[in-house]
DNA sequence: GTCTATAGCGGGATAGAC
DNA sequence: GTCTATCCCGCTATAGAC
């Protein structure tokens, strides 16, 4: 519902045209008229409502964030047993990039333009509790043999790799290889199987 | 030699704080201004040698390109035996970016943001030609059974993956971490052999 | 709450003196 | 080749009418 323009407030359809173009075109490539414009209004209702371009995009970047940790931490800190855990954390990944391929690269970009700024707002989430459950879970099953020895760290980020790096290099990929979005949504759904049997092989002992 | 500032030529002053500047704060975060400045010139200097800001951004973007690809295409190319070159790839990778880990997020991010006057520069250097020998090089050691059955284009994906995001993913993992550079520099060190081991592990059989 | 008008700054580019 | 001065534009933010 509200997905008709004239139907949301004048607040939220700043909020949703910012979000457009902060994630498209980035905070230094986003004006304050390009997003009065895209949202049918003016310059002075933006400042009304949000005080300053920053504040505005302070509240995207959150957002951002939100959507690529929120769903991920409850779903690696549950007690599934571990490959099918690993094969559930990339889908989710997956998934949620599926339908924001720019977020990966709107938030590392943001950060590298302006860590002093940004970081502090990662680091509120407390990303470490979350991940260090994974770790103990990594340790406790390669001393059960079921999978080989591995330090934790190099595999989250391997996982990370793995997962976002496909989206970041979507739009290069899809001009070289003269393909249309549709064509690259294809090929990245047969790539996170890829990604999935490529990960366990990986971890899975040889017996 | 030439690394006093001094003694370079004003053109060539231009260009190295130019690629400073572009790969750091992006085009849009670079003015002519800051350039001139930072190469002890003026904002007239730099347009009587490159004419506009975006003809100079287009020599450092091609440049950074060059970083990329050129000792890669070659490693890659080579006859050597499979896991020997999946290896040296990887480290050939690791090795470039250890020097110029911005390079990555510059392009993606340059490109995402202009892709129509950017690809084309990209697809100037037919990477396919590369790209094409791995392929039938993997499924060649397929056949024979050297390695498990692998779609060439998933693995170059995460090969790729594997090998640039961590270096993307450094900013933001150092202030996450609290880590100076260096500390950065070392798991990224001891990132790479882990990086070689779960590839070669995730392709070869189980026997 | 909404809008017009404008202040005030920083940007890219160039004219013209030397 | 080099530099100063300047043009003109687009930006963020706000004042003030309604």
């Amino acid at each position: 519902m509200f997905n008709n323009k004239e139907l949301l407030e004048v607040k939220d359809r700043i909020l949703k045209e910012a979000q457009q173009l902060f994630i498209r075109r980035g905070y230094k490539g986003t004006s304050v008229r390009d997003i009065a414009k895209a949202s049918g209004t003016n310059v002075a209702m933006v400042n009304y409502y949000f005080q300053s371009k920053y504040n505005l995009f302070e509240i995207i970047f959150e957002q951002a964030l939100d959507v690529l940790t929120k769903r991920v931490f409850e779903t690696i800190t549950s007690d599934r047993p571990i490959f099918e855990l690993i094969e559930i954390w990339i889908h989710t990944y997956y998934e949620i990039l599926f339908e924001y391929p720019e977020i990966p690269t709107f938030i590392l970009n943001e950060v590298s333009l302006n860590p002093e700024g940004l970081t502090q707002r990662i680091k509120n989430r407390n990303p470490y509790g979350a991940f260090s459950k994974v770790a103990q879970r990594i340790e406790d099953e390669a001393k059960k043999g079921e999978i080989r020895e591995t330090p934790a760290a190099d595999f989250l980020l391997n996982i990370l790799s793995l997962c976002m790096f496909p989206f970041m290099f979507g739009n290069l990929a899809m001009t070289l290889m003269e393909i249309p979005r549709d064509a690259y949504d294809e090929l990245i759904a047969s790539h996170e199987k890829y990604v999935i049997e490529f990960t366990i092989n990986a971890l899975k002992p040889c017996k």
